[in-house]
DNA sequence: AGAGTTACTCGACGTTCGTCAAGGTTTTGT
DNA sequence: ACAAAACCTTGACGAACGTCGAGTAACTCT
Protein backbone atom coordinates (compact mmCIF):
# COMPACT_ATOMS: atom_id res chain seq x y z
CA UNK A 1 0.00 0.00 0.00
CA UNK A 2 1.06 3.78 -0.52
CA UNK A 3 2.82 5.42 2.69
CA UNK A 4 0.99 7.71 4.80
CA UNK A 5 -0.14 10.48 2.92
CA UNK A 6 1.73 13.74 4.92
CA UNK A 7 0.01 17.51 4.80
CA UNK A 8 2.86 19.85 4.47
CA UNK A 9 2.75 23.66 3.51
CA UNK A 10 3.87 23.99 0.03
CA UNK A 11 2.73 27.49 -0.48
CA UNK A 12 6.21 28.73 -0.40
CA UNK A 13 9.15 27.94 -3.48
CA UNK A 14 10.65 24.88 -3.28
CA UNK A 15 13.94 25.32 -1.19
CA UNK A 16 16.10 22.11 -1.51
CA UNK A 17 19.56 21.09 -3.30
CA UNK A 18 18.59 20.45 -6.95
CA UNK A 19 18.16 17.15 -7.89
CA UNK A 20 21.27 16.85 -9.49
CA UNK A 21 23.46 17.74 -6.63
CA UNK A 22 23.28 14.54 -4.95
CA UNK A 23 21.20 11.74 -3.67
CA UNK A 24 17.84 13.78 -1.32
CA UNK A 25 16.50 12.28 1.28
CA UNK A 26 12.66 10.99 1.72
CA UNK A 27 11.30 14.72 2.64
CA UNK A 28 13.11 16.82 0.37
CA UNK A 29 12.03 14.72 -2.50
CA UNK A 30 8.84 14.87 -1.17
CA UNK A 31 9.00 18.59 -1.16
CA UNK A 32 9.63 18.72 -4.78
CA UNK A 33 7.06 15.82 -5.64
CA UNK A 34 4.09 17.36 -4.10
CA UNK A 35 4.69 20.84 -6.61
CA UNK A 36 5.82 18.82 -9.08
CA UNK A 37 2.08 16.70 -8.99
CA UNK A 38 0.15 20.30 -8.93
CA UNK A 39 1.06 20.69 -12.23
CA UNK A 40 0.92 17.10 -13.70
CA UNK A 41 -2.64 17.33 -15.01
CA UNK A 42 -3.34 18.25 -18.98
CA UNK A 43 -6.26 21.06 -17.34
CA UNK A 44 -3.91 22.29 -15.33
CA UNK A 45 -1.23 22.27 -17.39
CA UNK A 46 -3.19 24.11 -20.22
CA UNK A 47 -4.80 26.71 -17.04
CA UNK A 48 -0.84 27.47 -16.50
CA UNK A 49 -0.65 28.46 -19.68
CA UNK A 50 -3.49 30.38 -19.61
CA UNK A 51 -2.89 32.36 -16.85
CA UNK A 52 0.73 33.08 -17.93
CA UNK A 53 -0.76 34.32 -21.11
CA UNK A 54 -2.82 36.99 -19.18
CA UNK A 55 -0.54 37.45 -16.84
CA UNK A 56 -0.75 41.52 -16.69
CA UNK A 57 -4.79 41.55 -16.71
CA UNK A 58 -5.16 37.94 -14.87
CA UNK A 59 -7.28 35.50 -15.34
CA UNK A 60 -11.16 34.45 -13.93
CA UNK A 61 -12.15 31.07 -13.84
CA UNK A 62 -15.31 32.13 -15.50
CA UNK A 63 -13.15 32.60 -18.82
CA UNK A 64 -10.86 29.66 -17.81
CA UNK A 65 -13.76 27.13 -17.32
CA UNK A 66 -14.93 27.49 -20.97
CA UNK A 67 -11.26 27.76 -22.30
CA UNK A 68 -10.58 24.09 -21.11
CA UNK A 69 -13.91 22.11 -21.37
CA UNK A 70 -14.44 21.60 -17.77
CA UNK A 71 -17.07 22.57 -15.07
CA UNK A 72 -16.43 25.77 -13.30
CA UNK A 73 -16.60 23.66 -9.86
CA UNK A 74 -13.47 21.39 -11.81
CA UNK A 75 -11.47 24.55 -12.26
CA UNK A 76 -11.77 25.74 -8.93
CA UNK A 77 -10.88 22.74 -7.52
CA UNK A 78 -7.69 22.69 -9.55
CA UNK A 79 -6.92 26.35 -9.45
CA UNK A 80 -6.48 25.35 -5.25
CA UNK A 81 -4.25 22.65 -6.45
CA UNK A 82 -1.96 25.14 -8.23
CA UNK A 83 -2.44 28.06 -5.38
CA UNK A 84 -1.70 25.54 -2.80
CA UNK A 85 1.59 24.87 -4.88
CA UNK A 86 2.60 28.16 -5.12
CA UNK A 87 2.38 27.97 -8.68
CA UNK A 88 -0.49 30.72 -9.05
CA UNK A 89 -1.71 33.80 -6.60
CA UNK A 90 -5.63 34.47 -6.76
CA UNK A 91 -6.79 37.90 -5.95
CA UNK A 92 -10.55 39.13 -5.52
CA UNK A 93 -12.02 41.94 -6.94
CA UNK A 94 -15.29 41.92 -6.84
CA UNK A 95 -17.33 39.28 -7.49
CA UNK A 96 -14.22 37.60 -9.70
CA UNK A 97 -11.09 35.98 -8.61
CA UNK A 98 -8.29 37.21 -11.21
CA UNK A 99 -5.59 34.80 -11.10
CA UNK A 100 -2.14 35.69 -12.07
CA UNK A 101 1.39 33.22 -12.38
CA UNK A 102 3.48 33.04 -9.41
CA UNK A 103 7.37 33.34 -11.18
CA UNK A 104 9.04 32.41 -7.88
CA UNK A 105 7.41 29.30 -7.63
CA UNK A 106 7.68 28.24 -11.16
CA UNK A 107 11.41 28.78 -11.31
CA UNK A 108 12.59 27.15 -8.66
CA UNK A 109 10.51 23.68 -9.47
CA UNK A 110 12.52 24.19 -12.88
CA UNK A 111 15.76 25.30 -10.63
CA UNK A 112 15.59 21.87 -8.89
CA UNK A 113 14.75 19.81 -11.28
CA UNK A 114 17.03 20.69 -14.41
CA UNK A 115 20.86 19.80 -13.98
CA UNK A 116 21.95 22.30 -16.59
CA UNK A 117 19.39 24.73 -16.46
CA UNK A 118 19.89 28.66 -14.78
CA UNK B 1 -16.59 10.90 -15.80
CA UNK B 2 -13.89 9.07 -16.82
CA UNK B 3 -11.27 11.05 -18.99
CA UNK B 4 -9.77 9.69 -22.02
CA UNK B 5 -7.04 7.18 -21.54
CA UNK B 6 -3.98 8.29 -23.68
CA UNK B 7 -1.44 6.10 -25.05
CA UNK B 8 1.50 7.88 -26.98
CA UNK B 9 4.70 7.66 -26.85
CA UNK B 10 6.55 9.63 -24.54
CA UNK B 11 9.96 8.90 -24.73
CA UNK B 12 11.51 11.27 -26.77
CA UNK B 13 11.84 15.09 -25.35
CA UNK B 14 8.78 16.75 -25.01
CA UNK B 15 8.93 19.25 -27.94
CA UNK B 16 6.11 21.71 -28.01
CA UNK B 17 6.29 25.61 -27.19
CA UNK B 18 7.33 26.64 -23.79
CA UNK B 19 3.93 27.43 -21.00
CA UNK B 20 4.71 31.06 -20.93
CA UNK B 21 4.60 31.06 -24.91
CA UNK B 22 0.36 31.48 -25.14
CA UNK B 23 -2.37 29.38 -24.15
CA UNK B 24 -1.39 25.59 -25.29
CA UNK B 25 -4.31 22.98 -26.84
CA UNK B 26 -5.03 19.92 -24.86
CA UNK B 27 -2.42 17.73 -27.00
CA UNK B 28 0.76 19.53 -26.30
CA UNK B 29 -0.92 19.87 -22.38
CA UNK B 30 -1.36 16.07 -22.16
CA UNK B 31 2.07 16.02 -23.79
CA UNK B 32 3.91 17.60 -20.92
CA UNK B 33 1.38 16.43 -18.06
CA UNK B 34 1.98 12.81 -19.06
CA UNK B 35 6.27 13.78 -19.01
CA UNK B 36 5.78 15.56 -15.78
CA UNK B 37 3.48 12.50 -14.08
CA UNK B 38 6.41 10.73 -14.58
CA UNK B 39 8.59 12.59 -12.03
CA UNK B 40 5.71 13.45 -9.83
CA UNK B 41 6.45 10.94 -7.20
CA UNK B 42 8.30 10.90 -4.00
CA UNK B 43 10.16 8.00 -4.88
CA UNK B 44 10.65 8.92 -8.70
CA UNK B 45 11.93 12.24 -7.60
CA UNK B 46 14.64 10.22 -5.09
CA UNK B 47 15.53 7.45 -7.86
CA UNK B 48 16.12 10.62 -10.16
CA UNK B 49 18.69 12.00 -7.80
CA UNK B 50 20.58 8.76 -7.31
CA UNK B 51 20.93 8.09 -10.54
CA UNK B 52 22.14 11.53 -11.23
CA UNK B 53 24.72 11.16 -8.70
CA UNK B 54 25.72 8.05 -10.87
CA UNK B 55 25.54 9.37 -13.83
CA UNK B 56 29.18 8.09 -14.70
CA UNK B 57 28.64 4.37 -13.70
CA UNK B 58 24.96 3.95 -13.91
CA UNK B 59 22.66 2.52 -11.21
CA UNK B 60 21.45 -0.55 -10.52
CA UNK B 61 18.03 -2.09 -9.37
CA UNK B 62 19.47 -3.98 -6.39
CA UNK B 63 21.33 -0.53 -5.56
CA UNK B 64 18.29 1.81 -5.48
CA UNK B 65 15.87 -0.57 -3.99
CA UNK B 66 17.38 -0.15 -0.78
CA UNK B 67 18.55 3.06 -0.89
CA UNK B 68 14.97 4.27 -1.81
CA UNK B 69 13.53 2.05 1.16
CA UNK B 70 10.83 0.14 -1.13
CA UNK B 71 10.93 -3.36 -3.29
CA UNK B 72 12.64 -4.24 -6.53
CA UNK B 73 9.74 -5.03 -8.07
CA UNK B 74 8.30 -1.57 -6.91
CA UNK B 75 11.82 0.22 -8.20
CA UNK B 76 11.07 -1.64 -11.75
CA UNK B 77 8.06 -0.45 -11.78
CA UNK B 78 9.26 3.41 -11.43
CA UNK B 79 11.96 2.86 -13.50
CA UNK B 80 9.76 1.53 -16.48
CA UNK B 81 7.82 4.86 -15.98
CA UNK B 82 11.11 7.07 -15.73
CA UNK B 83 12.14 5.08 -18.85
CA UNK B 84 8.80 5.70 -20.76
CA UNK B 85 8.94 9.48 -19.90
CA UNK B 86 12.65 9.58 -21.31
CA UNK B 87 14.05 10.44 -18.64
CA UNK B 88 16.20 7.77 -17.87
CA UNK B 89 17.86 5.30 -19.89
CA UNK B 90 18.58 1.79 -18.69
CA UNK B 91 21.43 -0.64 -20.27
CA UNK B 92 21.57 -4.12 -19.70
CA UNK B 93 25.43 -5.25 -18.72
CA UNK B 94 25.33 -8.96 -17.59
CA UNK B 95 22.84 -9.96 -14.88
CA UNK B 96 22.63 -5.89 -13.70
CA UNK B 97 20.75 -3.19 -15.77
CA UNK B 98 22.13 0.31 -15.28
CA UNK B 99 20.21 3.37 -15.09
CA UNK B 100 21.31 6.71 -16.59
CA UNK B 101 19.72 9.92 -16.91
CA UNK B 102 18.70 11.07 -19.94
CA UNK B 103 19.75 15.09 -19.99
CA UNK B 104 17.98 15.59 -23.07
CA UNK B 105 14.52 14.61 -21.55
CA UNK B 106 15.17 16.50 -18.03
CA UNK B 107 16.18 19.52 -19.92
CA UNK B 108 13.44 19.75 -22.61
CA UNK B 109 11.01 19.10 -19.97
CA UNK B 110 12.69 21.87 -17.79
CA UNK B 111 12.68 24.40 -20.55
CA UNK B 112 9.07 24.02 -21.28
CA UNK B 113 8.17 24.97 -17.85
CA UNK B 114 9.85 27.99 -16.90
CA UNK B 115 9.15 31.29 -18.28
CA UNK B 116 12.27 32.70 -17.41
CA UNK B 117 14.62 29.91 -17.75
CA UNK B 118 17.31 28.93 -19.90
C1' DA C 1 23.02 -28.89 -17.34
C1' DG C 2 22.05 -26.85 -12.94
C1' DA C 3 22.13 -23.53 -9.36
C1' DG C 4 22.14 -18.73 -8.26
C1' DT C 5 21.47 -13.55 -9.31
C1' DT C 6 19.28 -9.83 -11.06
C1' DA C 7 15.54 -7.80 -13.29
C1' DC C 8 10.94 -7.69 -15.00
C1' DT C 9 5.79 -9.02 -15.22
C1' DC C 10 1.34 -10.08 -13.25
C1' DG C 11 -2.59 -9.94 -10.11
C1' DA C 12 -4.49 -7.95 -6.12
C1' DC C 13 -5.13 -4.54 -2.50
C1' DG C 14 -6.18 -0.01 -0.72
C1' DT C 15 -5.44 4.84 -1.61
C1' DT C 16 -5.58 8.94 -4.23
C1' DC C 17 -7.30 11.61 -8.10
C1' DG C 18 -10.40 14.10 -11.53
C1' DT C 19 -14.97 15.07 -12.43
C1' DC C 20 -19.63 16.60 -11.87
C1' DA C 21 -24.18 18.05 -9.58
C1' DA C 22 -25.92 20.34 -5.79
C1' DG C 23 -25.68 23.48 -2.23
C1' DG C 24 -23.36 27.39 0.15
C1' DT C 25 -20.76 32.00 0.43
C1' DT C 26 -19.44 36.51 -0.90
C1' DT C 27 -20.14 40.58 -3.51
C1' DT C 28 -22.72 43.66 -6.48
C1' DG C 29 -26.58 45.38 -8.24
C1' DT C 30 -31.68 47.21 -7.82
C1' DA D 1 -33.77 43.81 1.61
C1' DC D 2 -33.76 40.97 -2.23
C1' DA D 3 -32.11 38.96 -6.44
C1' DA D 4 -28.37 37.87 -9.42
C1' DA D 5 -23.58 36.67 -10.43
C1' DA D 6 -19.08 34.55 -9.55
C1' DC D 7 -16.78 31.52 -6.86
C1' DC D 8 -15.99 27.91 -3.60
C1' DT D 9 -17.16 23.59 -0.91
C1' DT D 10 -19.18 19.08 -0.30
C1' DG D 11 -20.32 14.38 -1.46
C1' DA D 12 -20.14 10.76 -4.56
C1' DC D 13 -18.47 7.96 -8.30
C1' DG D 14 -15.26 5.59 -11.40
C1' DA D 15 -10.54 5.57 -13.00
C1' DA D 16 -5.72 5.66 -12.12
C1' DC D 17 -1.91 5.02 -8.98
C1' DG D 18 1.67 2.88 -5.67
C1' DT D 19 2.79 -1.12 -3.35
C1' DC D 20 3.70 -5.85 -2.55
C1' DG D 21 4.10 -11.09 -3.12
C1' DA D 22 4.70 -14.50 -6.30
C1' DG D 23 6.04 -16.02 -10.53
C1' DT D 24 8.88 -15.52 -14.90
C1' DA D 25 12.86 -14.31 -17.94
C1' DA D 26 17.71 -13.37 -18.84
C1' DC D 27 22.21 -13.97 -17.70
C1' DT D 28 26.50 -15.92 -15.24
C1' DC D 29 28.81 -18.89 -12.98
C1' DT D 30 30.47 -23.92 -11.69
Amino acid sequence: MPKALPVLDTTGPVCCAPLAAGPLDASDALEIALRLKALADPVRVQLMSLILAQAAEGACTCDLAPAVGVTEATVSHHLKQLRDAGLVEGTRKGTNTFYRPNAAGLGALCRVIDPACC
